[in-house]
Formats: C-alpha cells, structure tokens, sequence
RNA sequence: GGGCUCAUAGCUCAGUUGGUUAGAGCACGCGCUUGAUAAGCGCGGGGUCGAUGGUUCAAGUCCAUCUGGGCCCA
C-alpha cells in the first residue's frame, strides 16, 4: 500500500552518482576530453574573441610536480576556464625550464658513480636525455590535474629556436653597448681549475691560521680624522686566510657601531695604540695576552681606552697595507659584526662575495693576484718572493693539518713587517670542492656582465614597472627594490648544459663578442642546435657570418667556453613564444601568474630582457601566489614528524584533482596556503556539498524539458523568484570575485549559497511541492524552471575550479549521460535576466526567513520533547498585533506559510488588545502544537497533516493528492 | 641581520571610512528524518580578534614595540 502510493510521487531521478570515485573516474573523463580535442574546441569557439594570453612560466624539469607546481598551474588553469567562459580566446602554451646546474649536477653524479669519463657533448646529451624524461612525466602530471593547454605547441628552453631566440636577445644587449668583462670573485676549484657552483661546495671542517694583523696609521691620518697622534697608531683587522693579505685593499667597519681606540699598557705592544671596535675589544685583549683572563689582571691592567667614536667617522681614513707600500682605506659596511675578529674587515675585493660588493661601492680595484693554478701571479705587485707559491693545501697537508705554502709565506711577512699581533689555530666549517676535497679557493676571474645602468636601462625598467598591474599591490615594492638594488647582471657561468655564450678569444687571450656575429651563430643554432658551438670549430662556426672590420681571421680564434646565466633563458620565453605568436599568443602577455618569490626570479629577468630588447614589460598584469605551508603554518619541505608526500600525484592519488582543485580554489592564494588532512577532509566535505547540491537539481529535472515545461519568470512564484534573485546576486558576487582573482570568496559562496540558500531553504522546501504535486502542476514547473536556471549558473561558476564534476553534471543535465559530445567547458558564462532581481521579493523572504528561525527553534521544543518528529508534524499559531509589521507581512503570504515553514497548518489570531503593550518591533507570539491536537489525520501520501482526508481509490488521501492522482 | 608580508572560533574565510552583545560555512555535540539516504533537516556549545603599550568618548579596525610564520636577500 505505502509503495503504491510512492510509485505515484515525483521522486528525484538521475544517474549522477552520490558517489564521485574521483580517482578512478576523472583518467576517463581525460581521455574522453582528448578524444572530443577540447582544448582545440574551445580555440576555435573563440577564435575571433579578443585574446586573453597567460604567459607560462616554466617548471624546472628534473623531477615529479611538486604540490606548489600543481597549485601554480592549477591557478592558472582556473583563471584560463574563467576568462575562456567569459568569451576570451585563451591561448595557453606550456614551457619547460631544461637548462642549468641542478641537472648537469644530477647527471655528473651518476656518471661519477659509474665512473664514466664522457666528452662535453655526451654529458650534454645525457642532460637533454634527462630533462626530456622529465618533461614527459610532469605533463602528464599536470595533465592529471585537469590543466588544459597548448601541449603540441609547448616551448622548452632547450629546443633550437628557442636557444637561438636566447642568443638574439643577447644580440640586442650586445647590441646596445651593455655587454662588458671583468672580474668577480668565485668558488674556485685548484685540482680541477675551474669555477664551481654554490651547490658543488660541501661545507666540512678545516684547521686554519687564525690571525690578528696591525695596519699602521700614519700620524697625518690620525690627525685629519681627530684621533691621538702621540703614540704609534693601528687598525686591527683578523682573518683566517691569511693568503689574501696581499689582495688586501681596504678595511671595513659599521657606521653605526662604536669604536674604541685602546692603549697596550703592558707586554711586547707596550705603547701601541689600536682601533677594534668596542664590542670586541676585551676578547682582543685575550688574544694579545694569554695570560689574560686567566690571571688575576682586570682589563685595565693591560689596557686601557683612550677614545669612543662611531665607525662612520673613520671612513676614507688612509691606512697603510702592513708589506705592502699602498694604502688600505677605511669603508663602511653592513654586514660587519661583533661576533668574531675586531670590526675592524680585512677586505679583498678579489678574494670574497661581499668585499667584491663593498669594492664595487667604493671604486676598488677588483684585484687578484692568484692564477687558475692556484699560484701567486708575479703581477709585479706583491713582494716577488711571493710568487709561485700555492694556496693550495695538498692531500698531504690536509692530512697533516699544514697550512699552505702561500699561507706560510704570507705569515713570515707579517712577522717581518712586525704586523702580526697574534697566530693560533682554528676549526671551522670551511667550503670544499665536492670532487677533489680540497678546500676552494674564492677568487675572482673574468666574467660577462650586462650593464644594468647604461643606456638609463634600470630607469627605463623603474618605469616600466609603474605601468604594470602588481596583485597583490606590494608586488610592485617588492621587486622595484629588487631591481634598484641589484649590481650589474654577471651572465656568464663555467658550466656545460646551457645555452653558449658566443664570444671568442685570440692568441692573447683578447675576448671578441659582436651582435652581427651571434645573430649569425643564432641563425646556425635554430637549425643545428648549440652542440655546434661545442662541436664545430671557430672557422665553421663562422663560415658565412660576416665578421666587424677588425677581428681577427677565425683561424685565430678559439671558442669561448662559458654558458650563459640560466636566467637569461627564463628571461627570453618572452621573446621565444609570444613574439613568434607560438599557439596563437601575443606580446606582452595580459597575465604572469607565479609564487612571490618570482618577483627577484622570472619576473625581473623577463621584465629586463623586455625592456631592453623590445621596449617594454612582457606583461600587463602579474599576479602572485604565496608557498604552501604545513598546519603549523610552516614550509612544508621542513615538516619534521615524518616523510609527507609532497608530489602532486601522491595527492591526486588520494583525494582526485577535483578536489584538490577545490582546496586550491579555497585558499587566499595570496598569503601563506596550508595544506593538512584535516584541510583536505574539509575541502572535501565542501565537495560533497557542490556535488549533491547539483545532484539534487538534477534529479529532481528527470521530466523536465526546458523548451517544453519552462514557465515565464512573470507567472512564477514567489518563493523561485526569491530563488533566482538569490542566483543573480550569487552570480553577480563570484563574477567580481573572479575578477579580482579572488577564487576562495568564489568558494564562500558558493558554499553558502549551497549550505544555506539552496540545501537548509529552498531546497528543502521544493521537496513537498516537487514530490507531491501533479507532474506537470504550475507550480512544480515554475520551481523546476528555477531549479533549471539555478543549475545552469552554478554549474558555470563551479565550472573552472571543479572542472571534471561540472562537466559530469553538465553531461548528465545536457544528455542525460555521463558522456557527450558537447562540454561545460565550451559554454558561456552565465547571464542573469534583469528580470531575476527582485528586491520586493526578496526583502520580504528574508524577513520571513528570520520568522522561519524562530518556528524552527520552538519546534525544536517539541522535538527534544519527543512530542514531534519531522516537522510536518506540527501546526503553528501566531499571535500578534494586527497593524504589527511582521503579523502583516505574515497574513499577506499566509496560504504559502505551511508550506515555507514545512509545517501541517499555520495560523494567525490578531489580538486587538496589544497585551505586550509597546511591542511595536516585537516578533509575534509563536505557539507550536502537534497537529493531532487540532484534530487533523496525516496523508499518508504527502504526510501533511489536514483537517479531513477524502475517499479515494488509492485510499484516504488529503485534497491536494486527490487532485494530484486525478482521482 | 635587512626588505616585503601574514596572524579574527578546531578549519577555511567575512568584518565597509574606528561606533551597540565580532559574523558565515564547515567541523564538533545533541536530536530528527529515512521520499537527496555512504544523503537531508533542526538546535546548541565554541573567539579577552598573536602579545604588550599608546591615541581616542569609543580600537579586530589607527600608531609603536614585541612574538611567531612565510618569501627574498645577507
């Protein structure tokens, strides 16, 4: 009997699965996708559409996707859909990162441990191997992830006509008189003579001379600068190296850091006056004198101090080398400190990162009078007898703990000179070439550098950058101060898998670089690729390239063996797709879209090479997302409990794309973005949510032809036309957000649009009149007509972040399959008639709603008193004042009330005595019953409770399933 | 150490030009329903707005300092 009458209601119907199965099922949605070519499809629908271009930026191609990765290509991915929907033409060409040392470094490696010796071109082949091995699995990666590009047409930097377009942008620097050589120190290899990379070093242990040296102060310095002339003056520098003294052209101490000048009071220095600065003096005093602390002297039995001053006053004052006869100038410095030596920095701007930069400051020459050998040169400049000798400590000195035949040497000048105050050991962590274990050298040799200032460059980029749009707004702070801070760009590196940098030498070591000859190598490259540069000689290289009048014949030549700076290649995918137009892209770009710390990486070498060689930034708008963090709210890679799968695909295979979309969507991407199960489990509650409230839509539209049964908004009713209002506001709220790429308020919404909106009200309340009502009832169509609109909005606005399940939905809305030919991918977004709106309506709903709250708490009464069930049960009563806003606006809807309170009956008793007395804002009084007490039956077929059932052949029903059953 | 930046319920987010008892969804707890059912509904508890000091009649909101994160430098 209860299935009989079941049989005759509207009960929601559809293939849609509660259940997502998202990792068994979104592989296949890929391939129907691949199959129906969607990327293509979409193209070619807005093929005349004006263009919306993001510009990829590319992954480094030496391993799987990192969970950041997934989350950059996935912003981008939704912002593509987006727009795409919006009626942009979404060109979207992928890149790849192939060049650079953390590869050539892999590869070395595993040749080392197979002890394979192979020539330059073989490891660059292996290189190639290499990254192209990781190409392919981080495609289909990031196919995973439902990110639709361009892949036929994708770029890698190591491709031909990539490398070559590398080699014109070089051209035009060139071409513009900012290429220039000179020196700067770096890591440098003795055994192997050559330069190494910050991540060849290995940092171990190592014994070294620890030496407090006196730089005299003529008495005419000391006068000019106001300190006492009448005793023998000196600056006390420490170092642990002593073969840089005779590269020593400078010392350097803090501005804003006190100084003193201290009296040697007792001891062989007795009479001697030094400069340290005051925080480190007493621990200079302990070196002096042994004897010191230990003893029972105080400080100022041995010493005693003369005079405080600041260090800024001492700059420019002119000491003098201790063996040299030249001066050693005082200059200013922020990273002196306190905590080892005297403040007082001995400073070769040959011989370390930070002297070079201080050089550069003050004008000093960047002086190195070591050779690739490792030997003093004899420049003339150091005392002769210095020359030959190496700063290399052998195996057998290492072992020994002797310190190098430069070291020594340097050691006896200082004793000589008198300028060595003190000598001892000492173990520190010291850098190490990671093949031959010997310690490096640092060392400055010759390098290309882009003058970053010539031609007003910097000002042309300082200008450049005002014009672009910076999301978040302090991007523009950050990366002007990055680029008004930086020195000269150094573009050349020692390495092998890189782009070459085309400049040659003659027999005198002469470098020869000429823009004409480049572009000609560049034009060769696009065809051969750069292992000609390694493989061709000189005269084939330049065979057909017209030389400048006056380089030598290329039989005199050889081939220079640098690469160029891997940044340069980033800062060229500019110039390599979009300028080529690759994939139907244009220059400059509309969007850039990369974590913040692209602002010192891809965004500033972009924004140089564009400037320089095209006139102008590459992008209009750059946009940044912050680094993904733990629960803590720390960097993920330092989650110390345990191993945590940091690879996209470790996520993927747990939770599906979908919702790991969702998470990303969720996420002000602007800051930090934590990642943590319980995070994920939240994210994917929210899905469920999505999913059944579009399954619920769905399947309560089984017998609904929109063409057909669609009602006009004008003739709907009331409760669907607050609905729609409800959908355009919605619509209208995510398309800003969107907008502003603010996808986490798209996710707010749409979660309280969903959760309380539709599930807890609308929808709720539908259910009666959807189930119950004839089939083709006015009333059930005009809900179903907004139950129609509704999903085709929502399922647009979750379109670009839920890709596979609002395809899913759309396919089963569409064609009542999983699978069509026709996608919601290649829909419009969503349009909301001005009809929707309507405020009168909507006001009045919401006032109701608020009366809604509070039936639901009073029958909540009922309910925990076990008096009702569902609360169908109950009859609800109002009393209040007729002229009573609230008890009016009541009386006007009240044969819907039933109905919007999901009650049996309601009534309303006017009390014309206001028994409350100034109640005028008072809600009415709110009585709930069962509805057995005012004597009604239950229908059993839509279980309301009414006055009287009827007769029927399907037994006793209520009115309205009388009519309903046309009985 | 420096530059930029973040800090509101267990989680993710709102909090307009400083103005009543700081909001939402989810999660959690207690129920209901069994005609969205590995679903749905109702009610409820939960925050001294990172800390301290200041400006103000009034501060989550403005200022200073500090603490703890993040990115980039050193």
């Amino acid at each position: 009997m209860a299935q009989e009458l079941k049989d005759t209601l509207q009960l929601p119907k559809t293939d849609f699965p509660m259940r997502a199965s998202l990792v068994q099922r979104e592989p296949v949605r890929l391939a129907h996708w691949e199959k129906l070519g969607l990327y293509d499809a979409i193209q070619k629908k807005r093929g005349a559409a004006p263009a919306f271009v993001l510009h990829d930026g590319p992954p480094f191609t030496n391993g799987d996707v990192h969970i950041g990765t997934a989350l950059n290509k996935t912003l981008k991915d939704i912002v593509l859909r987006y727009k795409s929907l919006r009626g942009f033409r979404t060109p979207y060409v992928p890149g790849w990162d192939c060049h650079g040392l953390p590869i050539e470094q892999k590869v070395t490696r595993e040749l080392q441990s197979k002890k394979l010796q192979v020539t330059t071109t073989e490891l660059r082949q292996r290189c190639d191997d290499f990254s192209e091995t990781w190409i392919a699995k981080q495609k289909s990666q990031f196919q995973r992830l439902g990110v639709l590009a361009d892949w036929p047409h994708e770029y890698k930097t190591k491709a031909p006509a990539f490398e070559a377009d590398i080699l014109r942008t070089f051209a035009a620097f060139i071409e513009q008189g900012l290429v220039y050589r000179a020196k700067k120190p770096v890591y440098w290899s003795i055994p192997f003579e050559t330069a190494l990379a910050e991540a060849e070093i290995e940092y171990k242990d190592h014994v070294s001379p620890s030496i407090w040296v006196k730089f005299p102060v003529p008495a005419e310095e000391a006068r000019k600068f106001g300190l006492p002339t009448d005793k023998p003056l000196f600056i006390v520098i420490w170092t642990t190296t002593p073969w840089t003294i005779p590269a020593n052209l400078a010392i350097a101490v803090k501005p804003e850091l006190d100084y003193v000048v201290l009296e040697s009071l007792a001891g062989k220095f007795q009479g001697e006056r030094y400069i340290v600065a005051e925080g480190c003096y007493l621990k200079f005093l302990t070196e002096l004198d042994t004897s010191f602390p230990a003893s029972s002297a105080s400080p100022s039995d041995i010493a005693k101090i003369i005079k405080v001053f600041k260090g800024a006053t001492l700059e420019k004052l002119q000491a003098r080398h201790p063996f040299i006869d030249r001066v050693s100038p005082v200059v200013l410095a922020d990273y002196v400190t306190t905590d080892s030596g005297t403040g007082c920095v001995h400073t070769a701007p040959g011989h370390g990162l930070e002297d070079y930069l201080t050089g550069l400051k003050y004008g000093l020459e960047i002086y190195c009078p070591v050779g690739d050998d490792g030997r003093f040169i004899d420049d003339g400049r150091i005392p002769a007898d210095l020359a030959g000798l190496t700063t290399l400590e052998s195996v057998d000195d290492l072992a020994k703990k002797r310190t190098s035949p430069a070291n020594i040497a340097v050691l006896r000048k200082l004793d000589a000179a008198g300028a060595l105050l003190a000598k001892h050991s000492l173990t520190h962590s010291y850098p190490h070439c990671w093949r031959s274990k010997t310690p490096i050298v640092f060392r400055a040799v010759d390098q290309w550098f882009v003058s970053l200032d010539k031609g007003g460059a910097r000002q042309a980029v300082l200008e450049a950058i005002r014009k672009v749009q910076w999301v978040p707004a302090w991007g523009e702070a950050r990366i002007r101060s990055a680029v008004e801070s930086r020195p000269d760009w150094c573009i050349s590196r020692q390495r092998v898998w890189g782009v070459p940098l085309p400049a040659f030498f003659d027999t005198q070591k002469k470098a020869w670089l000429d823009a004409g000859v480049v572009r000609g190598i560049a034009d060769k490259v696009e065809e051969h690729g750069t292992n000609l540069w390694f493989n061709a000689s000189p005269e084939q290289l330049l065979a057909g390239v017209k030389l400048p009048a006056g380089w030598p014949a290329p039989g005199e030549l050889t081939r220079g063996r640098d690469t160029l700076d891997v940044w340069f290649d980033s800062g060229s995918t500019h110039a390599a797709t979009l300028r080529r137009g690759l994939g139907g892209t244009d220059w400059p770009a509309d969007l850039y879209l990369e974590g913040s710390d692209q602002h010192r990486g891809w965004f500033q070498s972009s924004l140089w090479t564009a400037v320089i060689a095209h006139g102008g930034a590459p992008y209009r708008i750059v946009l940044t997302h912050g680094f993904i963090v733990d629960e803590e709210r720390k960097k993920i890679s330092k989650s110390n409990t345990y191993e945590k799968p940091q690879t996209s695909d470790a996520y993927i295979a747990e939770y599906g794309a979908d919702v790991m979309r969702l998470w990303i969507a969720s996420q002000n991407f602007r800051d930090d973005i934590p990642i943590s199960k319980e995070i994920l489990s939240h994210v994917g509650e929210t899905y469920r949510l999505f999913r059944n409230t579009l399954r619920f839509q769905l399947s309560n539209l089984f017998d609904f032809n929109p063409a057909r049964d669609a009602v006009p908004v004008g003739q709907m009713d009331t409760l669907d036309r607050w609905a729609l209002h409800q959908t355009a506001g919605l619509l209208q709220q995510c398309t800003a957000a969107y907008d502003a790429y603010e996808f986490h308020k798209v996710y707010q919404l749409c979660n309280q649009f969903c959760a309380v909106t539709l599930s807890a009200t609308y929808h709720d309340i539908l259910k009666d009149r959807l189930y119950t009502l004839g089939a083709a009832h006015p009333l059930r169509r005009s809900s179903q007509t907004a139950l129609h609109h509704i999903f085709q909005t929502l399922v647009r606005i979750l379109a670009p972040i839920i890709t596979f399940t609002a395809d899913e939905a759309w396919s089963f809305a569409t064609a009542g399959a999983e699978y069509t030919r026709d996608s919601v991918h290649l829909q419009d977004w969503p349009a909301a008639p001005a009809e929707w709106a309507d405020t009168g309506i909507d006001t009045e709903v919401t006032q109701l709603s608020a009366v809604r709250a509070a039936v639901n708490e009073k029958l909540e009464g009922l309910r925990q008193a076990g008096t009702i069930g569902k609360s169908l049960d109950a009859a609800v009563k109002f009393t209040g004042a007729p002229d009573d806003s609230t008890f009016r606006l009541l009386e006007k809807h009240r044969d819907f009330l039933p109905e919007f309170f999901i009650v049996s009956s309601v009534s309303l008793a006017p009390v014309t005595e206001a028994s409350t007395g100034s109640g005028q804002t008072a809600m009415p009084a709110i009585n709930v019953h069962h509805a057995r007490e005012l004597g009604f039956a239950r229908c059993p077929r839509c279980w309301r409770w009414v006055p009287a059932l009827q007769q029927t052949e399907h037994g006793d029903l209520c009115p309205r399933c009388t009519d309903a059953l046309g009985a």
